[in-house]
DNA sequence: ATCGTTGCAAAAGATTTGCAACTTC
DNA sequence: GAAGTTGCAAATCTTTTGCAACGAT
């Protein structure tokens, strides 16, 4: 049977190996981000929470969130204006954003080499438990006109 | 004769072009600002600018950092937390940073194949005026003790 | 004298935290 | 019933804005 989600963790345990109960909360959010396909702000989750009435209060989408970031199981950008944004993790190879000034509009790119550099680089300064963030930013064909 | 300041605006109308008039709290701003040499917050150079008794409000160094950055004159990035961090662009040369997590350890790094890269993956999607951000975060060997 | 600039205080936003009530195991 | 979770309200923090006073040209 093919796998919809992209093997994303279906369940909150699954999904948040540093917690221990299983709330409807939780898997409220964890069902949303499963729908949803670009970044949304913590405010705009909640507010889609609010909108199918799901129940889950402003405070605990941030702590959700913030335990499947650690997790490893959502990305998150920052946009230039300092507001978080999540995603879930789409594809098993990291990648990264090539972000429209002007409207927002977002390309995924990978970069493996940009990866591996990474990794090397950090190494070389006795760096450990390394991660990057890489944000391509410009105006898009569309807002050049 | 040698450019000490590494050909930087010396200036308040040569660094801020989209300015009219030139005032003592511009001047300490870029005083400052020519003087130090990593990243800092609008918090973090405002108070320096108070240990030196210059006179200069919290707003107004948020606005003159702005214009600078408008102007092209200081690179800017953003902390994990969200804060805004300022630097004068003190190398023709673009670079990126290693940043350790704990202590904020700073460590600068050059990446040629990384600005070809993201200028070439930017061009094929159609984006033009091109710029980019990378950050590498870890922990330094220091903090791992 | 004109009009850009300053800086205080207040506003605006996003995110975090204290804590009592409530669930889950 | 013990311990993890929730959610409200309040706190925190960075950055922005209104506006009257100020200062550069």
């Amino acid at each position: 049977m093919p796998d919809i989600t992209g093997g994303w963790a279906d369940t909150v345990k699954q999904a948040m190996p540093n917690v221990t109960r299983n709330t409807r909360q939780r898997a409220e959010v964890l069902a949303l981000l499963r729908e949803v396909e670009d970044f949304h702000s913590a405010q705009q989750l909640h507010q889609m929470l609010l909108a199918r009435k799901a129940g889950v209060g402003l405070t605990t989408v941030y702590r959700t969130l913030q335990l499947l970031v650690d997790a490893g199981e959502i990305d998150s950008t920052r946009l230039p204006g300092g507001e978080q944004l999540f995603r879930r993790c789409s594809q098993s190879k990291h990648h990264h954003h090539l972000v429209c000034r002007d409207c927002g509009r977002t390309v995924e790119v990978a970069g493996p080499a940009v990866e591996r550099w990474a990794g090397q680089v950090a190494a070389q300064h006795g760096f450990v438990d390394v991660g990057h963030t890489l944000e391509i930013f410009g105006t898009c064909p569309e807002c050049v006109r």
